[in-house]
DNA sequence: TAAACTCGGATATGACTTATCCGAGTAAAG
DNA sequence: CTTTACTCGGATAAGTCATATCCGAGTTTA
């Protein structure tokens, strides 16, 4: 089980993008976290195909998060990164070789697929009960903010 | 974030050694579930490094679970075979770029890095809940057993 | 003693994540 | 109105990990 590394980028970004008024271009994102720019650009593509920010072209424009801090949870961000397909994908061996089930017994989800289903329920309900307003509210937003104002 | 596909078949393989009486054979389980008996066996080694399963050599050797079906949990087959690492890797970004905090702010852990750990243990705990023996409580164990038992 | 069957690790293949670049389009400034 | 500079977006390589397979070392049985 792993998770994509785009996912800390994200959610760092949405972060600051919380506490910024004006659009933050993709350039001053990676340099205020130190990161690949032309890679964190394709991360910030998926968030703004999930809908999560909205970008603005042109000169002084970059991206602006669409809802209030507040209504984007964790879950939301991760899912945009990495997809929202199930980790698990039960391919329904119990129908397959020597002891193959009859039809009729698999009506019901396999049990192991169900296992794992709500493992996954726990998870997202983990993630999405954290917003990014949450996340902001445990650093020290003057500082950022502060950082936020330097000369480009 | 995804899950190995050997998980599926390790589960599998676990609640048919639950049943059976007699080492099972690698090349036995494959064709039982249907699947590769190659791949199979590099799934099956994950789980005898992890102590799960005792292999027996030679004639009529085979797999046998080393533990009582109830006493191994689904937590334990997946990390035997998908890793016990975390899913999400905090690799410190709030102390890279332009925003870096002052080390003293990091001496608690990153607050994204919080919220997964926080989500990794919900679906580790909810994996764990669940034992081999009660995969094998919701199948037709009559009919399981003499298929077994059926000529090789 | 010999034979057959078992697991174990070492070895190719393929898919996916990672990482990067340049062009199309847009808003602002002169 | 023209020009300029800056933005995002998709298309394009490299690397890494999971997938899939094989043959040899060792052991039990007959």
């Amino acid at each position: 089980m792993k998770i994509s590394g785009g996912v800390e980028w994200s959610l760092h970004c949405c972060v600051v993008l919380s506490q910024a008024e004006d659009p933050v271009p993709t350039a001053r994102l990676a340099e205020l976290h130190g990161v690949s720019k032309s890679y964190l650009a394709k991360h910030l593509q998926s968030l703004a195909r999930a809908g999560l920010v909205r970008p603005t072209e042109g000169r002084d424009g970059g991206y602006v998060l669409t809802r209030a801090p507040a209504d984007i949870t964790v879950l939301d961000v991760v899912q945009a990164v990495d997809g929202a397909g199930p980790a698990f994908r039960c391919t329904e061996i119990r129908q397959q070789g020597l002891l193959a089930a009859p039809p009729e017994q698999c009506t019901a989800p396999c049990g192991i697929a169900k296992v794992m289903a709500d493992a996954e329920r726990s998870w997202r309900d983990s993630l999405s009960a954290v917003t990014i307003a949450d996340l902001a509210a445990t650093l020290d937003l003057a500082a950022l903010k502060q950082t936020l104002q330097t000369s480009y």
